[in-house]
DNA sequence: ATAACCATGTAAATGGTTACATGATTAG
DNA sequence: CTAATCATGTAACCATTTACATGGTTAT
């Protein structure tokens, strides 16, 4: 499964320029899951094209470069119904997040605070932006993807918000370990 | 954040040899937000100590290749540190399950509830030993990442049990509509 | 006997990102 | 007047995966 696929994909729903499926890979439904940039996108619907798994309809705009409009073809939906056929491999994820936080003792608390904070409003506003477009009738599949991602993103900002607090504690408790019997009148 | 830095932040917490790291990113605490293959670590302990920032120290063995075991220098550990002052960027996703579940109505509604099964064992599997190693008393920022972990896997498991269902259902529907009126006692 | 585990590495191929190149239009 | 959006594409670079190469030990 590659950005080839994943094009098939999109423009199986419907036909699409590599503008659209960027953006759809961006901010739509498919961007939880799958990413990809332009340098990977337009190369891969000029391959589509010379293999005729899409055909290329070219719509003239002024000042801007011509705008490229793909439609599948029944070659094309065969190859990706035939890859969907295989047996989806294990998800990959690459958290940056997540390995900065596994070492958060090497860091100062507060970048470790900051970076907790900035990655809870990402998951609340992604939310945010996901409920909004819950919208209507969509096959099945997608709606399915839809709340698995908002389940997922729900854990996870709940959990972040949950144990904050607890996780800085514990972080500030380590650089300035508490004295092993109780402070003495004489601190105040 | 590269290949090379997981390493470095591996060898942080203790020396270890190529294959530890291996299975310490398949298996250990780290594996579900980072992962790489012999290919890729091997290289990059080599780079590594090349750069002065691991060392080696080679064990004999009988019979197998000798165990390499490296260690993190000091300038090691002063670029992680310096790494992981970056901001993190977003986290990639590539889930090829999901894509699977998005284009559902191009499949068997029998594959989809293999594969939708299938992710769910995993879920709970992982889940399951997840929580055997729980143990004691690790740095603060590995507790919070094996925290996160469990819930949001938690999240997925839930969700998909309680929405497999739905989900054929609605699959069902689409290949055999249900006719527009209520069936006539001639069918049976 | 068979599979899984221990243990390291290289080379080729794949896949993807980033930077470059170009330029009009629209909204604030 | 500035930023964002629309719109496409290439080339160089980077990172990672996969296949290859080797071979002993331990558990079922």
């Amino acid at each position: 499964m590659n950005v080839k696929i994943a094009c098939l994909g999109a423009l199986s729903r419907r036909p699409a320029s590599g503008y659209d499926i960027r953006k759809l890979f961006e901010t739509g439904p498919f961007g939880h899951f799958y990413e990809a940039g332009y340098g990977s996108i337009y190369p891969a619907l000029a391959d589509l094209a010379r293999d005729g798994l899409a055909v290329v309809s070219e719509m003239p705009q002024d000042g801007k470069p011509d705008r490229k409009v793909y439609s599948i073809t029944d070659a094309g939906l065969a190859v990706l119904v035939e890859e969907l056929h295989e047996p989806p491999r294990p998800d990959r994820l690459r958290s940056e997040f997540l390995v900065t936080i596994f070492f958060a003792h090497l860091l100062p608390p507060a970048m470790v605070a900051r970076f907790v904070d900035e990655r809870l409003s990402f998951f609340r506003e992604t939310l945010e932006h996901m409920r909004s477009r819950d919208s209507g009738h969509r096959p099945p599949g997608e709606r399915f993807c839809h709340g698995f991602g908002m389940a997922v993103y729900q854990a996870a900002a709940d959990f972040l918000a949950a144990e904050r607090d607890r996780l800085l504690t514990a972080l500030e408790a380590e650089t300035h370990p508490a004295p092993a019997v109780a402070p003495s009148a004489a601190d105040a």
